[in-house]
DNA sequence: TACATATAATACCATACGGTATGATATGAA
DNA sequence: TTCATATCATACCGTATGGTATTATATGTA
């Protein structure tokens, strides 16, 4: 109701806090309980009294640490998003043909996106985006947006070695990035997890269009 | 917390009812007037004391003709997958060549899935899957696999014709309607909508990579 | 040790929700 | 017209929620 924009942060301690080790342990203690509570039930199913049984101590000092719930939530949403994709900054696929660093990419994207953990994640971002807006933003910077980016930079590379012909690496990025998870990915969030097998042909298949396409010179 | 599965379907008025023309138009007014305010601020964001104030009459009413608030909310989802898609499915690409008839699948396609009803109903189904399982799988059979059928029919039919090398058509369909779908729909989902440039340029580049794929012989 | 403060325990508040009970009124079929 | 019943209006119940107030205790620092 309240939509005035002049109130501060809300991932944001409600008064300043004097530092000290206890209280910062304190503080993870309670957004490493409540991200499994939130993953498991949502935002609304979730409520503060359960997080206070769950994770020990005071409801006064959850609402010290944060400002509200919102502002738990928050907080907790932003540690998801940088959490999930941090494997997959790292891949490197310098020394790989096309093919084979597509096929990396492939799997271990798929890795992340099909584990219970993201599956949930999931859920929770777009569930609750209609409540908070600017989650759904951060979570597509920090989430497709940039494994796609990833993706392009070495599809740029190939085109550069002459390996693909010439096109927007970023919209070929995406392209593919879309092909691999978008069937898979819905598939997994209703509870139909696909087999390793399935997962490999559809990767095959993905990347057999990719390179050559279904036309028929 | 009650899981026993003996009680009778949810989405079935709580008692006989004695049909009658204003029963009927009643229970209309009830599910459309209650399927514009669940699509716009989903299950737990409305009541049913709002639902009673929005539509008129009495709440008892409302148990009535729908068991509870969760047999109302099925109903409506129910209705809400089978006319989403309608127009989708009485498409005619008989005459076309591969190229148009993929283009005016997308088209019509995205058309639908644009569309602001379309991107709150997505939202809807995402979120309550996890308070109703049986809701995600009844909307990816009626949405996603059954359009994906649709495409798949006309790949087919274009492999036999000699214009498409052989391949699973539904696996191929699925490549295809991932790649023209994910990216414009989440996107859309955060209220960055496509323009209609965006929209017939990522539909070219999609075919063009169905087509001819991106390697170089 | 002394003092400021972070944490705890607990009771409490206002509000909202889904659902039921009850009694009056409107409607439609015999 | 009569009578069963669909609809309405309203009050109510039990429960749960987010958030605050209060008072006591544990902790870290000077």
């Amino acid at each position: 109701m309240n939509v005035t924009t002049a109130t501060p942060p809300l991932d944001t301690p409600r008064r300043a806090i004097r530092r000290t080790r206890r209280g910062d342990e304190k503080s993870e203690q309670i957004r490493s309980t409540a991200t499994e509570l939130f993953l498991g039930r949502g935002y609304d199913g979730v409520s503060v009294d359960e997080i206070v049984r769950s994770v020990g101590g005071s409801k006064t000092n959850i609402y010290n640490h944060f400002r509200n719930k919102e502002g738990l939530f928050l907080a907790i949403v932003k540690g998801l998003c940088e959490d999930l994709l941090a494997s997959f900054v790292t891949i490197d696929v310098s020394a790989l043909d096309v093919d084979e660093g597509l096929r990396t990419f492939a799997l271990a994207l798929l890795g992340i996106l099909l584990q219970d953990r993201h599956l949930a994640f999931h859920r929770l971002i777009i569930a609750e985006t209609a409540r908070f807006p600017a989650l759904g933003r951060a979570w597509f910077e920090s989430g497709p947006e940039k494994s796609r980016s990833i993706i392009a930079q070495f599809i740029e590379q190939q085109q550069r070695a002459g390996h693909l012909r010439p096109s927007d690496p970023h919209q070929s990025a995406t392209l593919f990035h879309d092909m691999i998870t978008f069937d898979l990915l819905h598939r997994a969030m209703l509870g139909d997890k696909p087999s390793d097998d399935e997962i490999r042909h559809r990767i095959d298949t993905a990347i057999d269009a990719f390179l050559h396409g279904f036309g028929r010179k």
